[in-house]
DNA sequence: TCACCCATGTGAAAATTTTAACATACGCCG
DNA sequence: CGGCGTATGTTAAAATTTTCACATGGGTGA
């Protein structure tokens, strides 16, 4: 709360501070120590006025003239985006996004900790991925509430979502992201991000349907 | 064109016509012929004149009094998101990411039919996924010319993934799925949607970090 | 020290998107 | 056959989000 000037604004926002902060690590990493909010939009297709509005919803991070100190920014965006701390994630379904999830290893290097992977499949319990032991789904309420975990990842099938969704959030789960092709209906102090790549590609498949004739491009 | 009203509206409703599509598919596999937006809404958690507003741009689909004739509906959003015809997709990079798309035989029922996979690991290519044959990375200019294909997923990491949308746009691909955390920079005639995991789940820590005190609800 | 450059932070305007409200039309039932 | 309940399509208002424009203040170099 501290770090935050405005009460309001758009949700929009914090999608992008993560893209800020991605764009300075990789600024950091290069040895550069400032940026303009020109020069990382630049990188970002971003507008330097979006950033500059965005940021100010914080605090003012910027120097007149000079621009941002990058390491500065990174700490203060670290501190906005809760990334100064673990998370304790467990995975539901170790198929496939489960096990692209389970293996990236991005993610532990921001904070997220997957502690364990459930399934019902009875052939993949025991075995595990990237490290991460894949755990009896039956085992799940337990195991969130000894562990204290807070957040989420449903990789299940469609038709298991809502199930899974629901005994996640009475272990005590309250921030889920979800893989499933269903809008869960969560309890409102449930955080539920969800991922749609069909409609991802149903979208690009729209936007090439009319693209032909270029139409798209002056009436949108 | 022809289903198209008005030229002008919210890039969201495209998303939505998306979520509607699959929505209605469930009911009409569950044998429900009608459906109000009320309805529809409930079951998405979006509000019905949103819905009727969405529609509203592209047609007349509904009866007064009655609602949607599911099906009806359904032949309708097809033809407006361009699923009335088969798609021709490749997808670059042979990792986890890249076998969860190909591992994924909706994309194929949908119509977009994944014609080969790219990679540039010497263990990998000859292999297959899901009968999708690996294909040597050098290949692809050839591959995309030869068999018209049209849209492409990038699942390399983000360091090649510059290289390999100017690769792909070059050889003629105008719509491309991007996984790699980076803001590719493209031809405006490209379309391109990129799907971003970690700021999903940055956000969502985000969110925790201040559901605690419930400020955010109060004042988002 | 002062003048000049530069890029921030911000308040106001513009643009976009959502929500509300209701007149309109459809079908059913009596 | 006409009135009634119902849910659409639409118009207008509200809310949200982006963009613009510039006054402001920090740094630099003469
Ligand atoms: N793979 C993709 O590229 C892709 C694309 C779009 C959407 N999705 C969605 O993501 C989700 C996961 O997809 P996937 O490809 O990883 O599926 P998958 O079939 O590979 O994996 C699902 C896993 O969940 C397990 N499971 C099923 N029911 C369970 C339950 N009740 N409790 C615990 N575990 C259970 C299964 O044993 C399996 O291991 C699905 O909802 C799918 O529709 C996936
Ligand atoms: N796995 C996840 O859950 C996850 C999460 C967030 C973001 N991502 C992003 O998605 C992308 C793919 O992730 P992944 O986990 O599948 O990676 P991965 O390492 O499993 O697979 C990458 C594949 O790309 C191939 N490759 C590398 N350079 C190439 C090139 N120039 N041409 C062709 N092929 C090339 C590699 O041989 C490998 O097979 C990455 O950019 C990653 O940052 C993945």
């Amino acid at each position: 709360m501290a770090r935050r000037k405005k009460y309001k604004f758009p949700k929009t926002t914090i999608e992008r501070l993560s893209y800020y902060f991605r764009a300075l690590e990789d600024l950091s990493k290069r040895g550069i120590d400032t940026v303009s909010s020109e020069a990382l939009g630049g990188k970002l297709n971003i507008k330097s006025s979006q950033i500059r509005k965005d940021l100010s919803y914080f605090g003012d991070f910027g120097k007149r003239g000079m621009g941002y100190d990058v390491k500065y920014l990174l700490k203060e965006l670290k501190y906005i985006l809760g990334l100064d701390r673990e998370w304790s994630v467990v995975i539901v379904g170790a198929g496939h996004i489960g096990a692209a999830m389970a293996n990236y290893d991005s993610f532990e290097k921001r904070g997220f900790n997957i502690a364990a992977i459930f399934d019902n499949d009875e052939k993949k319990i025991g075995k595990e991925i990237n490290g991460t032991p894949i755990l009896p789904y039956d085992n799940i309420d337990d195991f969130v509430k000894q562990n204290k975990i807070e957040m989420a990842i449903i990789a299940v099938p469609a038709a298991a979502a809502q199930a899974v969704a629901d005994k996640l959030v009475e272990s005590g789960v309250t921030a889920i992201l979800n893989f499933a092709p269903v809008a869960v209906q969560l309890d409102e102090n449930v955080r539920c991000l969800s991922v749609d790549l069909t409609t991802k590609l149903e979208a690009l498949a729209y936007y090439m349907s009319y693209s032909q004739d270029k139409l798209w491009k002056i009436y949108s």
